[in-house]
DNA sequence: GTCTATAACGAGATAGAC
DNA sequence: GTCTATCTCGTTATAGAC
């Protein structure tokens, strides 16, 4: 705990960082214990002094996964803004994941959920609710203040959304065009918002 | 080719159906030819008569199923239906796959892209492109027959709904729950619909 | 066309020294 | 906290018999 003049900022937080590249790149069963340790200059063994196995790596990954995504919620929240601008903000930290090559981590491992170890599928199941909760609140917000203009149930809407990035960073990231995502993202946006400019 | 009376059709594509499944479920990377054999009650070197590597497996798995996707947009032109009826059939195509808890096959492997061989890569992009093309070309028909009503490019609202509805086949697959896709999909339609129903 | 046997490798994981 | 050495298993793939 008490840090010492280590280069890393922590062995266990540099195993994390290049898992969760790992993982967001090639999915979880295309990447091994070998492959951080390559790339930290440690050995496997020293890996497990940290992280018991593969799920409980991945188990780490998620949480800090979402705690990351919970905090950026938060801070969109904490700015006061309507609605239409919180949803284009949520949009926003899809495109940063595309921007590093990578595809979300919980939508990877959605692809991976058969083979998942039962925490992990916990997990990320929750990583999903708490983004539907979010939106959903995001959606209420915007029938208040005029800014989003949804039909029906906002939990739908809220699914619909999560599912609309995550697909559209599924296909864009396999062109390696981020435009593809843009493209879909603000087709998405400007559904949801007033007066859509006459085309 | 010319059949003897086998109980399969034929074991090559009995081969390619359990690799198929098994792809579609739990991705490229974990599925082993172990797998296939075991289910089909063979041994492994009998695959590789049929197919020489995982990768060449992997290529026919890709154009069978591009190739059955094919047929079922042409059987969808077939019919000389409207531009909407014809958007809400190839939504089916996708319900259809989530029924048998499947992701669609492409879909799957746009996760796994980064692990892929060149030959499989480049035809799962051939699948999207074709995918593409024609909802570009339903579209276009929308506008015509004014069934459908979309704004701005059609090329860019045909990539929209292909991620929308692989996004939300990977996320509803993860629950295990299909109106989550239905939901979605039936939003998706409605919103490119005229005189959407008055909430 | 399918088999047994086996090679060659990489995976996740553990023991025990330092 | 990290190492070397090792274990066990699963993976893709090949050789050669039937």
């Amino acid at each position: 705990m008490a840090g010492r003049g280590n280069a890393n900022a922590d062995t266990a937080s540099a195993i994390l960082d290049a898992a969760e590249r790992l993982v967001q790149t090639r999915g979880f069963n295309a990447f091994s214990y070998a492959d951080v340790a390559v790339e930290l200059g440690i050995s496997k063994p020293a890996l497990h002094y940290h992280f018991a196995g593969k799920a409980e790596l991945g188990e780490a990954l998620i949480g800090r996964y979402s705690a990351r995504f919970a905090e950026a919620l938060e801070n969109i929240d904490g700015k006061g803004a309507t609605a239409a601008i919180k949803l284009k903000a949520y949009i926003e930290l899809y495109a940063q994941v595309l921007a590093q090559d990578r595809m979300c981590l919980c939508g990877m491992l959605a692809a991976d959920y058969q083979t998942l170890p039962e925490p992990m599928r916990v997990a990320v199941i929750r990583f999903f609710d708490h983004n539907e909760m979010w939106l959903a609140t995001v959606i209420d917000q915007g029938r208040r203040d005029a800014t989003l203009r949804v039909d029906g149930d906002q939990q739908d809407a809220a699914r619909m959304i999560i599912g609309t990035l995550e697909g559209a960073l599924l296909v864009a990231r396999t062109y390696g065009e981020s435009d593809r995502f843009t493209g879909s993202a603000m087709r998405l946006l400007s559904e949801m918002t007033p007066h859509p400019p006459s085309s």
